[in-house]
DNA sequence: AGTAGGTCTGAACGGTCTTT
DNA sequence: AAAGACCGTTCAGACCTACT
């Protein structure tokens, strides 16, 4: 079986956007109501596509990070179960404080820089990361894709994938578009989970005698935050700007 | 107004992995 | 081995925006 073969009869080769009444991430939109409303019941995947009339490779995708984030969980093949979508920033939060850990012996093109081909899941947990890390409000998806590019593989399939990631981000309301055209928003409880994770970060150092800027500085907490977001996004810009030169 | 280039999305190809 | 589930990648084309 050729899994490409759509189960509804597709729109685009003779249609425009304009024919296309609804979007995908208005059908995913109201799946995910309907599903919230049904907490903890087993669905099909197959089932979602034919009934919402989405074609079944757009639903594995939805589902498939959904499944990443912890929203849902694999019941049996092709079986999922609903859990919630308040699990998502929980599982991000949670990811959020490894990454500082983690950012405490890595720099930050090695924090971000991801493997060529990485998942949709990993790429959401990034994305959402990479937000937090910097303590920015908005990101374009390029900033984005260029920051975890590896250099050698093909730029516009990650910028593909984050254009799904980014949309199903949204569907969940955990991403927002700006006003400015390919430019996205964080919306989670970014005090919260920031706060959070610079705990466990300090945690980490006193556990492993890390010998870290924060370990040697006297600086106050607030000082200190401030002055490592500011060298953050200086890197940040340095890597957008070797992006400039090289292209 | 025309247009070139960028953004965004739907569709399909082709492959791997799992199940029967 | 065949069928089915799943997913990374690529392409086409509609729509949008900035520039002339």
């Amino acid at each position: 079986m050729n899994a490409a073969q759509p189960l509804i009869t597709p729109g685009r080769k003779t249609k425009g956007r304009n024919n296309i009444p609804i979007k995908s991430t208005d059908v995913f939109k109201s799946i995910v109501a309907n599903l919230e409303q049904h907490k903890l019941t087993t669905f099909s995947v197959l089932h979602i596509a034919q009934s919402n009339m989405v074609q079944h490779r757009r639903v594995y995708d939805f589902f498939n990070l959904m499944t990443s984030l912890g929203v849902c969980k694999v019941a049996s093949k092709g079986n999922l179960e609903w859990i919630g979508i308040d699990k998502a920033e929980t599982s991000i939060s949670d990811f959020y404080d490894e990454l500082e850990v983690h950012a405490l012996s890595s720099n930050f093109s090695l924090t971000f820089n991801l493997v060529s081909s990485p998942s949709l899941g990993n790429l959401a947990y990034h994305v959402i990361g990479l937000f937090l890390y910097l303590n920015m409000e908005t990101l374009s998806l390029k900033q984005i894709s260029r920051v975890f590019h590896d250099g050698k593989s093909d730029i516009r399939s990650l910028e593909r994938r984050l254009y799904l990631v980014l949309s199903f981000l949204e569907v969940i309301n955990l991403i927002k578009r700006s006003v400015q055209v390919g430019h996205y928003t964080l919306h989670v409880n970014r005090e919260f989970m920031i706060k959070k994770a610079w705990e466990k970060r300090k945690e980490a150092i006193k556990i492993s005698n890390l010998v870290s800027i924060e370990s040697l500085l006297s600086h106050s907490d607030k000082a200190l935050i401030h002055d490592a977001y500011k060298y953050r996004q200086r890197c940040f810009f340095e890597v957008m700007y070797k992006y400039f030169l090289n292209k």
